[in-house]
DNA sequence: TATTGTTATACTCTATAACTATA
DNA sequence: TATAGTTATAGAGTATAACAATA
């Protein structure tokens, strides 16, 4: 869809400003990493088991937020590009460890480096006070509980 | 999905970040919007629709950002619940001009009212200052062409 | 010929249910 | 019995293509 400069009545509601938001990045971001030929999930998978030794799949799914079924399409896909190998546990053997390749490594601060060029392009527009803001902002969001939900019971 | 706090890797992605925090927001504008039978979505179509005279379905869909297919469907959903009427344009016969029935009005405020609540306990735990700045700079991300994309050609 | 609304269709992303192998 | 991975399936949400009515 074009989207031009919202009417005001849409442009003070924090659903439309956020999927928009969310729709313009994630644009930017096929954009910036179709060279690289991962998209910004799997970019993130990627992240998140190189940051962590031995995940199985669940546990990367839990870190990420994603469902265990979605984790299996995006190990499917990893591996298919020899970015990522499974290995069965050898103390659990219900768990597949899925580890970085040397070329999933290879690739993943390569795309790492286009990602935050995308971002820092993303952010331009804003000062940098309301980037940071922006981020802070996201990150309290995200990173805590609302309490929205549970009405009013902080007592 | 459960989310919890996310891990480090994840927290400083724009991309993560926004897309959880418009997760979060659907949830808790689904909660906030049920008792009033509708959803996020169909709000901004009854909060354009009456913001603006005689719109056409298509200039709807333009102010919304979304495509001419989808929007049939959300004017369908709105025109079962007697929201929303059709009504041929007489000047321009091609035209369905999708107006508010009274009750799509008083619907309208009472789940205007309700959203309002609702996004205001999601900000809860931002600062003032953190929130506006937010709202700020989601403005200027979603209001103004990005410039990425376009690699640098502002010669 | 071009535009508006519509329908049929398909694609992406995601989740639920059920199966398997392990524990 | 419960858990991890997998598969099949289904549901949102959205878009593309084609058609009818109108311009």
């Amino acid at each position: 869809m074009v989207r031009d400069t919202p009417p005001e009545v849409l442009s003070s509601r924090l659903g439309y400003l956020l999927k928009h938001a969310h729709l313009r990045l994630t644009e930017e971001s096929a954009r910036a990493l179709a060279p690289h030929g991962i998209d910004g999930r799997e970019l993130a998978v990627l992240a998140v088991l190189d940051a962590h030794d031995e995940l199985s799949q669940l546990e990367a799914a839990g870190l990420l937020g994603i469902d265990r079924t979605t984790m299996v399409g995006l190990v499917d896909a990893l591996e298919g590009k020899e970015l990522v190998e499974r290995r069965r546990s050898p103390r659990d053997r219900r768990k597949n460890i899925a580890q970085l390749t040397p070329a999933g490594r290879e690739r993943l601060r390569d795309a790492e480096a286009a990602r935050r060029e995308m971002e820092r392009r993303f952010l331009a527009p804003l000062s940098d006070t309301d980037a940071a803001c922006l981020v802070r902002a996201l990150q309290s969001i995200v990173g805590a509980p609302t309490g929205v939900g549970k009405e009013s019971d902080p007592a």
